[in-house]
DNA sequence: GAGATAGTTCGGTGGGGGCCGAAGTGTTGT
DNA sequence: ACAACACTTCGGCCCCCACCGAACTATCTC
């Protein structure tokens, strides 16, 4: 295969309006579900699911299954590198303040199923850890004495139930892990009792009131500079 | 039209081989026909024609009316940028060494019909211009007596005919005009005669001979560093 | 185990677009 | 004027591929 062969392929696959929402939508470094890209392409799961494995095969982007999602990113810099360029040939505008923004806001702070994700998520993790309250480990976790008495304070004792109790969850804007199961649906539903944070309309997006930002300070010694 | 789906036309014009073959054929910056273009693409030249309409709308590239060619080139560095981000993704070798060696070899010395292009023909024409032998103006050029004189020991005396008599003609790698028309072609024959050029096969590149060094230098003052 | 959800595979349909032959326009050179 | 040449337009053919409905597998929750 010629060259500039294999340029027409790598092109055509930008070329076609389905898989290039699906690349914009993922130009951020952030990882979405087969589902959400989907939705991003304004196509049936079907029809995405077919885009999606063009595009992994073409080593545009990169696959990880984790429990039933699949979750795709952008298999290199250079492919967002790439994007960029046709951009810039493309139109006036580099990227809409509002995507950026958005993105931005997911990063900061966001729910995983049930429970919290974003640089929010990894700081509770990273606080339950640093204080000896919880132990994480590979595939799992555990809260010592003092971190069951700390969270039945602050009101999230996790409810009985099949579920897995706690597990680490890799945040795939922060790349570290945050806490799912039981316990992390526990932490979520506490801070939004609490009204800490609030979810947004249309998005996995959450944002942190005011008092919200008191509370993590002064219960987690959290502090999010974003 | 949104911001992908902009992204997207543009990158479908990337994504058929024969526009592809088309965009990477003037990616060192040199303009070619629409006839030279379509053998590059390996299409016919109606198909080429079709392309050329496609890629010149959308901006991608310029075309330049000259007699009965129309020269076309990339609109814009932008357009090469993204080509060779693209290429970047898709394969492991940037350029093929041949390919650039015989787009170097291309604009150091080439025919342009019946003439000589390239850093040569520019180098010849402002030899000429600046010993006082031949005046250039916007469309065509005279002959002083001292460079008629000149010429004829030269062995270049241009031989009577209804074909124009000198014409600039803007060099296309080097941005400024070389000499066209009886003048032009009297002056490539003489140097093919002398054996100071000799034509390359499949393609419009000529290399100059040690011969052609020497004689370039001394009769015309011409030293060229390519 | 039952139900729900994420994702995939398969088959059929339809539209878009690349391709070439033939014919038309404009320019060049004798 | 005439032939040669570069290029374009038109018309029709045909293939490729995006799309979705339906059915299937795998995983999670209860």
């Amino acid at each position: 295969m010629s060259n500039t062969t294999r340029m027409a392929s790598i092109a055509a696959l930008l070329g076609d309006p389905a898989r290039a929402n699906i690349l914009t939508a993922l130009m951020d470094g952030r990882a979405l579900t087969a589902k959400e890209l989907a939705f991003a392409a304004h196509v049936t799961p079907q029809t995405a699911s077919g885009h999606l494995a063009q595009l992994t095969a073409a080593s545009l982007l990169s696959a990880e299954k984790q429990g039933r999602h699949r979750y795709f990113r952008l298999a290199s810099p250079l492919v967002g590198q790439m994007l960029e360029s046709v951009m810039a040939v493309a139109g006036p505008e580099p990227t809409t303040p509002t995507t950026w923004r958005g993105g931005e806001a997911l990063r900061t702070a966001r729910t995983c199923y049930d429970h919290l994700a974003g640089r929010l998520g990894v700081a509770l993790a990273d606080s339950l850890t640093r204080t000896g309250h919880l132990a994480l480990s590979q595939d799992g976790g555990e809260l010592t004495e003092r971190g069951h008495a700390f969270l039945c304070d602050f009101g999230a004792e996790p409810p009985p139930g099949k579920r897995v109790f706690c597990r680490p969850c890799l945040d795939w804007s922060e790349r570290r892990p945050h806490i799912a199961g039981r316990l992390g649906a526990a932490l979520a539903t506490r801070c939004l009792d609490l009204k800490w944070i609030e979810r947004q309309r249309d998005s996995r997006a959450v944002t942190i009131t005011p008092a919200g930002t008191q509370g993590f300070t002064e219960t987690f010694g959290i502090e999010l500079t974003g």
